[in-house]
RNA sequence: GCGCCACUAGCUCAAUUGGCAGAGCAACUGACUCUUAAUCAGUAGGUUCGGGGUUCGAUUCCCUGGUGGCGUACCA
């Protein structure tokens, strides 16, 4: 094994085992040795021709680069450039007039030859240039390198002059070029989508063949930045508050549950940053707002992964109207800056920002819907209603859960247009203050879009004594068995026992309003690397396969 | 969690009433000095997701496990 050329090494050494089991060898004139045997590969890979195919092209392709290696150097360090694609195009007379060269790197996305000629599309970040080669040119070492031993997916640089092929195409008339790296992996065929897992699973594989995909991610990227100078603009503090917390709080979700070695206790990963932004408005820290990840150990789907980010804010003495305004504000001008005038479509649904968002009330919207006045209804006739619009309702929901159920059966869908509900029932809002006029409501809005929840506010409660008593609420949920209720603060208690002004407090979910932004309904599409499962068991089969 | 459906070459997909598994792209060999889904001629590539069962024979039927999609429940 050790008298093996560098290429038999490089593929014992790190070609990646994930998802495929692939055995590798290297063929020594002509003959096949077996590589999978002489490493610490398990015995149980070592099947006649698992993934010969596979395995084919990446050996392949590992010869030609030992082949290459003897010529250039595989892997420099950097390489200058004069220009990226999108500056050529926008230069483009000025550079040709001038026969200036250029230098430009990226990635093999295609090679179309004519014997003698080479045209390759090379593609950085922004988008493609063909280059051309011509044997006349590089002379035959060259050209045998570009045509034979350099392979689609490889990254080069070039360097010539920029002219138009006959058929119009702007091209780089190549005098040298640069190799930069192998691939010994093949890209993915050319012209039909990856499907959605692979895209998924493989990102680099779908940023490296899908340009509209590099650009979404862009825009979500762009629409961050946007949220933080529009909070710099409205004077707020980017604060970072812990990801391992002794407690969990500020919503109601099961935890992910870490342990800390050193200290020998146990951790929870965040589900809200709520309590520590709170601390810090105790602390005297007047506007201040995070955008960051929180966990919660719950399923997945379309709308849902495990880890998400989670915008939250907080302004001293503002009230709930307060943060509407603010929500309002900052929709509005991401509507403005990435809508078309304003407006969004969503799913084939228009929404329009530039109007001032519409305001109503939780009670009056389910009024309207149901043609009854259900503040003054018992939980058993609330029961009955639900039931009589097509409602489930399960066993041991109280009043207020079922109202929610209702509101989110007949009103919640017909919210398009950008809608402030506001005044919610108390029990499912252990964090919101009292409303100042009605009992048995809270001082809370959620704003919806296109049907869905983009963001959840309230005149945060600052009174110790009532907080304490909610959290004591919650304390029985939780011991009748509700797993998603909240455990008592004492230190965030004890915070505000030492006096909070009155606050108001918005989250928004961050992946959910890219959501709207580009116009996508799974979540897969908006964050870089979703959770997935693990695509295959390594030892794959026998132990756990088979008996049920 | 639960229900329904899917899984075939590196990628995207065909096909088999249960009887030699097929195409395009990618790869390889050759031809071609303006191609752009380049073209033309040829070659190679498969434990049909894993395990078990029924059968003379299973990729196809049954059971079971895995992963995914859609729906549903909880939630942002």
């Amino acid at each position: 094994m050790t008298s093996m050329g560098s290429s038999t090494r490089i593929c014992a050494g790190w070609v990646p085992k994930v998802g495929n089991k692939i055995h590798l060898s290297a063929r020594q004139g002509g003959k096949e040795t077996d590589l999978a045997n002489q490493d610490n590969t398990p015995a149980a890979e070592n099947g006649a021709s698992e993934q010969e195919s596979l395995h084919h092209l990446i050996e392949t392709r590992l010869e030609k680069m030992t082949e290459l290696g003897k010529q250039v150097t595989l892997y420099p360090y950097a390489y200058e450039r004069t220009h990226t694609s999108t500056e050529l195009r926008a230069t483009e007379e000025a550079l040709t007039a001038a026969e200036e060269k250029v230098r430009f790197p990226g990635r093999i996305m295609a090679k179309r030859g004519t014997g003698k000629t080479l045209f390759v599309p090379i593609q950085d970040e922004w988008g493609k240039i063909q280059a051309y080669f011509r044997k006349d040119d590089l002379g035959e070492d060259k050209f045998h390198q570009i045509q034979k031993l350099i392979d689609i997916g490889d990254w080069i640089g070039v360097e010539g002059t920029l002219f138009r092929t006959r058929t119009d195409e702007l091209s780089i008339k190549v005098e040298d070029f640069t190799f930069l790296s192998k691939a010994i992996r093949p890209l993915p065929e050319k012209f039909h989508e990856m499907s959605l897992e692979n895209k998924s699973r493989r990102r680099h594989l779908d940023l490296a063949m899908n340009l509209d995909s590099r650009e979404r991610f862009k825009l979500r990227s762009r629409i961050i930045s946007d949220i933080r100078e529009f909070f710099v603009q409205e004077e707020f503090l980017e604060v970072e508050t812990p990801v391992l917390q002794p407690l969990y709080g500020g919503a109601t979700a099961r935890p992910f549950t870490t342990h800390h070695n050193a200290l020998d206790m146990t951790l929870y990963m965040r589900i809200a940053d709520e309590l520590y932004l709170k601390r810090l408005i105790v602390g005297g820290l007047e506007k201040v707002y995070e955008i960051a990840k929180d966990f919660r150990n719950e399923g997945m789907d379309r709308t849902h992964n495990p880890e998400f980010t989670m915008l939250e804010c907080y302004a001293a003495y503002w009230d709930y109207h307060g943060m509407m305004d603010l929500t309002e504000r900052m929709l509005r001008r991401l509507a403005l800056r990435f809508g078309q005038d304003g407006k969004l479509t969503y799913g084939g649904l228009e929404m329009d920002f530039n109007q001032p968002f519409a305001r109503i009330r939780f009670m009056d919207a389910l009024a309207e819907k149901t043609g009854q006045d259900l503040m003054a209804m018992d939980t058993e006739k609330l029961t009955g209603l639900a039931k009589g619009f097509g409602v489930v309702i399960k066993k041991g929901m109280g009043r207020d859960k079922i109202l929610d159920e209702l509101f989110s059966e007949l009103v919640e869908p017909e919210l398009v247009q950008p809608t402030f509900v506001m005044d919610h029932p108390k029990e499912l809002s252990p964090l919101a203050k009292a409303h100042r006029e009605t009992e048995g409501l809270v001082e809370r809005f959620e704003l919806f879009i296109a049907g869905f929840e983009v963001a959840n506010s309230f005149s945060e409660l600052n009174d110790p004594r009532e907080q304490r008593l909610r959290f004591e609420d919650q304390k029985a949920l939780m011991e009748a068995g509700d797993d998603e209720a909240q455990p008592i603060d004492e230190e965030f208690l004890q915070a505000m026992e030492q006096g909070m002004p009155p606050t108001g407090g918005m989250g928004m979910g961050i992946d959910r309003l890219v959501m709207l932004l580009v116009d996508t309904n799974n979540i897969r599409d908006v964050l870089l690397f979703p959770h997935m499962r693990p695509e295959q068991t390594d030892s794959g089969n026998s132990t756990e396969g088979g008996t049920s």
